[in-house]
DNA sequence: CCTATAGCCTGACGGC
DNA sequence: TGCCGTCAGGCTATAG
């Protein structure tokens, strides 16, 4: 559930459960998730110190290991995610790298499909440059200004600048549905179809969604009534006006909409 | 610059 | 019950 509210959430989680304790295992269930660094050596670099602190960008988490100059990167791919765990009888089937604290209790990055990865970067702004990613919306000087300079007189869909996550990190399929879909406009809408107001208004609503979305724990049952993401399935009913939801195909990826709110080419 | 496609992976679901 | 196709919230590389 990896788009910037989940993140965000196990950011929040990690920030909770996993400072400053002594790693004292750092187990790995599939090497391949382990990207750009030998396991042994992403291992060593962790054991027998501590976590001091993480911080998100986009998509991406970074924490602070003490007493060293790197950082542990994570992406969490399509399925990824992170949970603490009291004892290792509670890790979950779909473990892949496990940190264990001198607590005992240990904190898990779980993922059924794999397709994140782990790493160390020595710098997570260094890094965010390496990937060429956009500023993070949720930053403070993320401003109106800042959107409507990234946006305007781009040629291309709506939906597709807001995934772009060179333009801003943070934003993928279904958040994008869910902010089309608050701010009225339907998923194929073009941003030379758009005007100034319009798109101020897409970027309150974007700040809208994504902290609503982080308030409730960025889940789809604890969502407020208003929000499409739970009814993303086709012929499901919209929550506002009880319309069935439809699904259209763009750049390869299914955009959910509700033909009567959202209405449009 | 823009769009579309395939590939990386595994599991859930619906139809027969 | 099993088999088969489709789909799933990410990203990258490639081609037109």
């Amino acid at each position: 559930m990896p788009e910037l509210p989940d993140v965000e959430v196990y950011r929040r989680r990690f920030e909770q459960t996993s400072l400053g304790y002594e790693i004292q295992a750092v187990e790995i269930g599939e090497e391949r998730i382990i990207k750009g660094i030998a396991a042994d050596d992403f291992r060593s670099r962790l054991i027998g110190r501590e976590f001091a602190g993480v911080s998100r960008h986009g998509k991406y988490c970074f924490a602070k290991v003490d007493q060293q100059t790197g950082w542990l990167m994570m992406h969490f791919g399509m399925t990824g995610y992170l949970t603490h765990i009291r004892s290792q009888q509670e890790k979950p089937k779909d473990w892949v790298v496990c940190f264990t604290f001198d607590s005992g209790s240990a904190l898990v990055y779980a993922s059924t499909r794999k397709l994140g990865h782990l790493s160390h970067v020595s710098d997570p702004g260094d890094f965010i440059a390496d990937q060429k990613l956009g500023p993070d919306p949720m930053d403070r000087s993320f401003s109106r200004e800042t959107f409507l300079g990234l946006v305007t007189g781009r040629k291309g869909r709506l939906k597709t600048a807001l995934m772009d996550q060179s333009l801003l990190a943070s934003i993928g399929n279904v958040y994008s549905d869910e902010i089309l879909f608050q701010a009225g406009f339907h998923p194929g809408v073009k941003i030379s179809d758009l005007g100034r107001e319009q798109l101020i208004a897409i970027y309150e609503v974007m700040g809208r969604v994504l902290e609503s979305a982080i308030e409730h724990g960025a889940d789809p049952d604890r969502l407020p009534a208003d929000f499409l993401i739970p009814h993303r399935s086709e012929n499901d009913h919209c929550p506002v006006c009880g319309g069935p939801v439809k699904r259209v195909s763009l750049s390869g990826r299914s955009a959910y909409f509700c033909p009567s709110c959202q209405p449009g080419a």
